[in-house]
DNA sequence: ACTGAGCGG
């Protein structure tokens, strides 16, 4: 299961992501996506559960809740980059 | 250095 996590903090790692999910169930990867030039935080991330259950509750928990100091949106990540 | 919707290389 694919996780889109939105308003993080900017402050905010990859590693506290993954710890923050992991309260929850098996996480098997967690990133947030830095700014490839200024290496600067976006302010959202993925988290990939192998448990979809897990994953779901997670998100049910984890959504509009308080992380790092911001409200966070959490929701199910869309496929990656459609090339057509 | 800073910003605040949205989906990564």
């Amino acid at each position: 299961m694919n996780i889109f996590v939105a308003k993080l903090n900017f402050k905010t790692t990859s590693e506290a992501l993954q710890q923050c999910f992991e309260e929850y169930g098996e996480v098997s990867s967690a990133k947030v996506i830095f700014d490839r030039e200024t290496q600067r935080s976006k302010g959202f991330g993925f988290v990939e559960m192998p448990d979809d259950e897990a994953a779901e509750q997670a998100i049910r928990e984890l959504n509009e809740s308080e992380f790092d100091g911001r409200t966070i949106v959490v929701k199910k990540a869309r496929p990656k980059t459609s090339n057509y």
